[in-house]
DNA sequence: GTCGCTCTGTTAATGATCGTAACTATGCAT
DNA sequence: ATGCATAGTTACGATCATTAACAGAGCGAC
């Protein structure tokens, strides 16, 4: 009831939405999150600036939603990635891949989701923020966890608690996954932080190939071997 | 010669340099990169904004200043730390948590150093940022080469190359301990860049605990056992 | 059909930012 | 004492985000 009303106004209105959000995304995808402007935008709309106000409260919530529709975009491209695959181990390695190959594609984006404190809608906009991100990562969790228990050797007591209370409730992720794939999602992250800063590049050494040879260790630790760590 | 000419003009100019990067860098460590403005400054000064490019060739330059700062900073806390304790390895457990405690201490500032494009700035500062960046990482490298030889099972070949090419001629570090290193900076600062962007908050787990279990499978690593990754 | 309300857009104005231009005074060397 | 590089000023222009005040269109109620 009251679902098939979408009564021209709000259409319209959702389409101007979307029309902002767009340009919003290109600025962002080019210039990075400094350089997106609200003049820009409206004047790319042949509208005025304020107009603007009437969709979004001010340029950080734009930005906030703008980092929700980020999270949802990469999570979306790890899952392509996921169901490309048919064995639970290359599922790991497609979407560890596609995690590196999606960042560098959009090297702003990705910034403006993991290195961005949003300035005053920080805890505003977590509420909508939280859940996108979650949905990536679950999908990071979610074929570690088809891969098989890896092996749990030195997790702590303590961490072990932790991690047993939260995320008990929805998912039936062992602990000792769920401390798996968070710490290897920091490692991979770790790495396309730094090349993305450009850290790497003084060093001279192939990114990608640094990339490979932890996703090789990580490949070893879920096939319960020994692997080296490095 | 003409060495001993600190020409009084000279002297001033140094001092204000001092006080105009001091007064952004307390800008930067309250409020980010974002927040530091050269009027908020040259109002601090009691100065007129402009006089400021007589210091800075604008705010691009200032900010890439304050990075080089920041790295040296962080550098000389590392070197603290490890010269506080006597054993190699405990060395590296010193290095590793002084890191985090220190990016912790001054979030801001690591964020300006490690997750910051510099804008315009980008290569024109280079020359003056990867030296202080590397001196930052000599001192994780240094402590880990002293460590001794970890385990170099799964180390590809066209890695080593690359690895045995750069840095071959300064330092007489082994590609392994290089890519060992290398690898285990990133994971650190991967789990940092997270904690500090909140995206280890919603999944509640401790992040010190977390961090601590990085550590000792780094440190477990080094001491040659084939320990567990996870 | 008309009244009235809400939504959407406008223009105008405020205050902040960085940066440049033109000008003045001081320090310092010749 | 003269002259030049340095360091500072005020004035200005171009952005930017944001608020206020106002005007028209959509749309339901009577």
């Amino acid at each position: 009831m009251a679902e098939q009303e979408p009564t021209r106004r709000e259409r319209y209105r959702r389409q101007t939405v979307a029309e902002i959000k767009a340009a919003a995304m290109t600025q962002l995808c080019e210039g990075g999150d400094e350089t997106v402007s609200l003049n820009a935008i409206a004047r790319s709309m042949a509208m005025s600036t304020p107009a603007l106000y009437r969709y979004f409260a001010g340029r950080d919530e734009l930005l906030a939603d703008l980092a929700v529709d980020v999270h949802l975009a990469l999570a979306g491209a790890l899952e392509a990635a996921a169901g490309r695959e048919a064995s639970s181990v290359s599922r790991v390695e497609a979407v560890a891949n596609a995690y590196r190959d999606w960042a560098l594609a959009q090297p702003h984006a990705y910034h403006l989701a993991y290195e961005t404190t949003y300035g005053a809608a920080r805890e505003h906009a977590a509420d909508r923020i939280v859940p996108a991100a979650q949905r990536c990562m679950n999908v990071f969790l979610g074929v570690v966890a088809e891969a098989g228990e890896p092996v749990a050797a030195a997790l702590p007591a303590a961490l072990d608690k932790q991690l047993r209370r939260r995320h008990g409730d929805q998912h039936r992720i062992p602990a000792a996954v769920l401390h798996f794939g968070l710490v290897w999602w920091s490692r991979l992250h770790g790495l396309i932080s730094l090349e993305l800063g450009q850290h790497l590049a003084a060093t001279g050494v192939d990114t990608a190939l640094l990339y490979r040879t932890e996703i090789d260790a990580m490949l070893d630790a879920l096939r319960h071997r020994c692997g080296a760590t490095a």
